[in-house]
DNA sequence: TTGATTAGTTAGCAC
DNA sequence: GTGCTAACTAATCAA
């Protein structure tokens, strides 16, 4: 009865024929009940010549199809936004990663050149050789 | 008829009095229903009499409501984990904007120093000094 | 048997 | 009417 994306067993896939939906009061299938428009549809109801009953009975089949789809649509959305959140955290990982690293570096580069500018220093008290005040200014 | 965490109304809390469950064979409330244990639940049953029929009616109802509450925690669970996701998110990207601080901050540290270490060499070549190969060590 | 999880159903809101 | 989502039911699996 039910023509869905073809799931095999439940748990992790479509409920195959489970939905116990009434039984079909014209041929048309659930595929196309879902797709067609509504215009097409009340001329294939009227063309078929279904009673008012049957008519309702085929809307509401007709909307609950669609509602199982957007039910899908959900689920699917919910997984993608949440496999979303996990990717860009692992990118911020990365960055931190990275960011730390050249922290690191540049922290060793700072100990380096301070290092150097304290030996010059050194060396010019050790000759003797006064420096300007305004060394920065060069 | 459904005795569950008083949600007043739909979308967004307990779905109030609406699952046409079977009415209770017994005056058995849902919650006692759900809480008590087997074992005083049979006893119970036999205790009001009740024929075969019943006692599965009632098991099933006593299933039922037990899977309404797994369910419940289910939606709870996943959006716990999905705040969860968020705020870790948030902290790191917190991190990185300090980080990226610390970074620009220590570039510029190393540009001064790096200006004040060739104003000493540019001053040294201007007095005519010479400076020994092995600064950095001394 | 219990608890968790998935697909499907239903109610109800928003457009 | 269409689409989405919360809560619920039933099926199914794991422990």
């Amino acid at each position: 009865m039910s023509a869905q994306l073809a799931g095999s067993h439940p748990h992790s896939a479509q409920r195959e024929d489970w939905p116990p939906l009434s039984p079909p009061p014209c041929d048309i299938s659930d595929d196309e009940l879902v797709s067609i428009s509504v215009r097409d549809l009340n001329r294939q109801l009227k063309l078929r010549g279904l009673c008012r009953e049957d008519i309702i009975k085929m809307k509401q089949r007709r909307r609950t199809l669609k509602n199982r789809g957007y039910a899908a649509s959900c689920r699917i959305k919910r997984i993608e936004q949440k496999d979303e959140l996990e990717s860009e955290r692992t990118t911020e990982q990365v960055d931190i990663e990275k960011l730390v690293n050249d922290n690191i570096n540049m922290r060793t580069e700072i100990d380096r050149l301070y290092q150097n500018y304290e030996a010059l220093k050194k060396f010019a008290n050790l000759k003797n050789i006064p420096l300007p005040q305004d060394l920065e200014t060069l």
